[in-house]
RNA sequence: GCGGGUAUAGUUCAAUGGUAGAACAGCGGGUUGUGGUCCCGUUGACCUGGGUUCAAUUCCCAGUACUCGCCCCA
């Protein structure tokens, strides 16, 4: 029995060589089991790779939504001066731990990192803020007018566990304004989000805070720790850890019994120093200006390292009590710059998740536009026919005539399935007879009528029937 | 890194301790020159490894992937 095993897994294996009669469509016969001789079986014991861990391909029926977010991210881009930065996808690893904070959980454990043949230690990048504020110094950027609006979109890496909303590689598009500190950019950045979401039919929530400077922080740090420290044995483990590592996280905990702690606890807008203080202010003066609506949200922090002052993300309406639900993310960053040796330059910017505004885009059946599509198919029937028809495609794409094909087939019954799955309007067919007498059919796919026309009036008949 | 669920054709799903069916999609044909209806044919799958068993796609264990949640973040 072992031995009937054995022989089981080894035909998995094997293919059995197909004879040339089969190959030639002499099927019924041929196909019949071949008895081979041991040389002629073929060990085809190949797998077929499979995707990494949390990655992805966008297939042509996802392209849309892609299209339809970055169109109108770029459109926004324009009316507000942005203009666009391409960065590399890998940069020193050290970029991150000093930029996004040596001690976060995305310096820390999920990061793509290895060394080049070289030597180098260089990471996968899990976010662009870096990269811009480092492209900033490299290029002198300083001797631009100030300031310097910017925008981004690309993939991003982080080695996390893949779930909902969240993937190994992921894009975001993002925008910066580097170079001034004047609590209108902050207004602005907020608004351009807002006003991307209502643009693409998505309600949202702003959720706006301030986490002060680096000195009123510190304090207000202190002042939290201390509170904290009182109710620590009622604390859930994680927010245990969290008093020790990242205080300001203790104000993030999704836990019963530490959100009633987190009602009491001081909160950061009651120890800004005054010119935080003002600073936010100003910047809530100029939303209540255009009247958008924002949420104050006194446990808004954020987890990278950089972010000063104004922070701030965008949730989908009624999702409040998930976790990784914000469609975007961000904030001023007025230390970052000079963090990475460039002059101290004030700086704020934004992420948008564009996956995650597709999966909730999916969830409320928002409406896509469509692939663009063709008007005309181009038909043929016959060897002389293809050869014509051809041509005839080249001359009408010149006229600028939306046209398909499908060449490589022979039926006209074939062709016309594919001209009716493509949706066109008419469908052009050029046969023997047709050639011969130089006209061509153009039929009507809708009415399922059909006419001859003169053949060397086509573009002109075409461009008349389309205008209709 | 931790916990739950799942793993069968390209896709969505069945069934089964004795190696598996359908629907849709694909390809071909009915009509060698007419699509969106119909009919016929055909391609094509048990995640990997180990255990139990005469026999495992099925039961058990592990791995891996997917998925959902936590940590964290977009």
């Amino acid at each position: 029995m072992a031995k009937e095993k054995k022989k089981k897994s080894f035909k998995k294996n094997l293919k059995i060589k197909k004879t040339k009669s089969a190959f030639f469509g002499v099927r019924k016969e041929a196909d019949k089991p071949v008895v081979l001789a041991e040389s002629e079986i073929v060990k085809t014991s190949k797998k077929t790779p499979q995707l990494v861990r949390g990655f992805k391909d966008v297939l042509p029926a996802e392209q849309k939504y892609f299209k339809f977010i970055t169109d109108a991210l770029e459109i926004l881009a324009v009316d507000y001066g942005f203009e666009k930065i391409d960065l590399p996808l890998l940069e020193e690893s050290n970029l991150f731990s000093r930029a996004v904070g040596k001690e976060t959980d995305i310096v820390t454990k999920e990061m793509f990192t290895f060394e080049t043949p070289g030597g180098e230690r260089v990471s996968l990048r899990p976010e662009a803020t870096a990269s811009v504020a480092r492209a900033y110094i490299n290029h002198g950027m300083l001797n631009l007018p100030q300031p310097v609006k910017l925008y981004y979109n690309g993939l991003m890496f982080r080695y996390e566990r893949p779930q909902s909303g969240r993937y190994r590689q992921f894009n975001q598009f993002g925008f910066e304004i580097l170079g001034d500190k004047h609590p209108v950019l902050d207004a602005q950045m907020i608004i351009l989000c807002h006003n991307f979401f209502k643009e693409i039919g998505l309600p949202v929530n702003v959720q706006v805070n301030s986490i002060g400077c680096n000195s009123c922080r510190k304090e207000y740090k202190v002042q939290l720790v201390n509170y904290y420290k009182t109710q620590k044995s009622n604390l859930c483990d994680d927010c245990k850890e969290r008093l020790n590592k990242n205080p300001l996280r203790l104000l993030d905990c999704k836990e019963e019994k530490c959100a009633i702690i987190k009602e009491e606890a001081p909160q950061i807008v009651d120890w800004l120093c005054d010119d935080c203080k003002n600073h936010f202010v100003k910047v809530l003066e100029f939303l209540d200006e255009v009247e958008l609506p924002y949420n104050l949200n006194s446990n808004l922090v954020r987890g990278l390292d950089y972010y000063t002052n104004t922070v701030f993300e965008i949730w989908p309406e009624g999702d409040e009590k998930r976790s990784q639900t914000a469609l975007c993310g961000g904030g001023r960053y007025d230390n970052l710059i000079e963090l990475l040796g460039g002059r101290n330059t004030p700086a704020l910017g934004v992420s948008i998740g564009i996956e995650r505004t597709i999966l909730k885009i999916k969830e409320l059946n928002l409406p896509v536009p469509e692939r663009a599509k063709r008007d005309i198919f181009v038909a043929q029937l016959g060897e002389a026919p293809r050869r014509k028809s051809l041509a005839l495609y080249e001359s009408l794409r010149k006229e600028g005539i939306k046209i398909c094909e499908s060449f490589s087939k022979d039926g006209l019954k074939s062709q016309l399935e594919i001209a009716g799955k493509l949706g066109v309007r008419f469908t052009l067919i050029l046969g023997q007879k047709e050639l011969s007498e130089g006209t061509i059919l153009l039929r009507d796919m809708e009415a399922g009528s059909q006419e001859t026309i003169n053949f060397n009036k086509v573009v002109k008949e075409i461009k008349r029937r389309l205008e209709q």
